[in-house]
DNA sequence: AGTAGCACCTGATTGC
DNA sequence: TGCAATCAGGTGCTAC
């Protein structure tokens, strides 16, 4: 599953090989795949036609590409152009992956759901959105000025975001991240805290396997209610996030070749160590108890009933 | 306002 | 063997 270290892996790999490029021919395989595009595939088409890809940006797990205009007098001056008031979005649920293959394509895959065709140099080129599952979603959409007037994502310059991006928090990764509001929100509300972890409003790019990996290495119980972590202790978390994003990326990002951006069945996605997801019954890599698993919220939740026992919670005062 | 729960979807796995 | 139920996952939406 995809989350921040993964997608901004895509990003990355993705930069390279589509930036500056005109996309000349879209091909909606899938309309559910646009199905957040108000005006359906017919205006999510018209809208990507003809434009150029100006860069690819990412905020926690959100993508986006400013659609700028390429026109003769900018071309004259060597470049850029109109300032994007319109971005390609793209979420990549659970199984979202883009690939992109030079010169003669192959046949879609059966789950490509989205084909662009780009103008790129020295030959043809094409983007394919794959989504086995369909949780993904490609749209266009207007740009509006962040809130804080700094730079909206990783990978742009822009002080805008999407309308879509537009309400989930700054990400684990961010340098702008405010780590005292980040902080508060973990320890507000009734909700448990592996829920608030994956709220992508209080900190954006956790998912359920980083969620669970990150308690694990604060020792905080995923039951535990927001409103009774100290700060000392959500302070912990929020550190244990980064480690694990920062780590995970480190590993992410050494597996792409140029032309095959991965994101989910490859090496990047089963390469992770992982301390506490999907080890249930395992023994704790710290203390050697069998970890403990269970649905919290909803979602598979693993933990280790030794190291993190703090659910005996009282309200701190701190 | 904050929270809970469901819809969305497909393929792999498990149970009868 | 075949079919049905279950599970996995993130987000957007609706209903308390």
């Amino acid at each position: 599953m995809p989350e921040l270290p993964e997608v901004e892996t895509v990003r990355s790999g993705l930069a390279p090989l589509v930036v500056g490029s005109t996309v000349t021919d879209v091909e909606v395989l899938r309309a559910s795949c646009v199905r957040l595009q108000a005006g359906g595939q017919g205006e999510f088409s018209a809208n990507v036609l003809g434009m150029v890809l100006g860069a690819v940006a990412r905020r926690g797990k959100f993508l986006w590409f400013p659609l700028v205009l390429k026109t003769a007098e900018g071309a004259r001056h060597g470049g850029v152009v109109v300032p994007p008031t319109r971005a390609l979005s793209a979420h990549l649920g659970m199984s979202g992956q883009f690939r992109v293959f030079d010169g003669e394509p192959p046949e879609p895959h059966p789950h490509c759901r989205v084909r662009l065709h780009l103008d790129a140099p020295g030959g043809g080129r094409v983007l394919d959105f794959v989504d086995q599952r369909t949780f993904g979603y490609v749209l266009t959409e207007p740009m509006q000025p962040t809130s804080d007037g700094f730079a909206g994502g990783h990978g742009s310059t822009l002080p805008t975001l999407p309308r879509t991006v537009a309400h989930i928090a700054r990400d684990a990764l961010d340098p702008a991240l405010d780590d005292a509001r980040v902080i508060a929100g973990l320890r507000r509300g009734s909700r448990c805290i592996k829920h608030v972890l994956l709220d992508q409003t209080v900190v954006s790019g956790i998912g359920n396997i980083y969620a669970d990996e990150a308690l694990w290495a604060a020792r905080i119980h995923p039951r535990r209610p927001a409103q009774t972590i100290s700060a000392a202790q959500a302070r912990n978390v929020l550190a244990a996030v980064r480690d694990v994003m920062a780590k995970a990326l480190a590993r992410g990002g050494t597996s792409f070749d140029g032309l095959y951006v991965d994101v989910n069945g490859q090496s990047g996605y089963f390469s992770r160590n992982l301390a506490a997801y999907g080890r249930a019954g395992k023994p704790c890599h710290r203390c050697g108890a069998p970890l403990a698993h269970d649905r919290i919220g909803g979602r598979s939740t693993h933990w280790c009933p030794r190291c993190q026992r703090s659910v005996a919670w009282t309200l701190s005062r701190d």
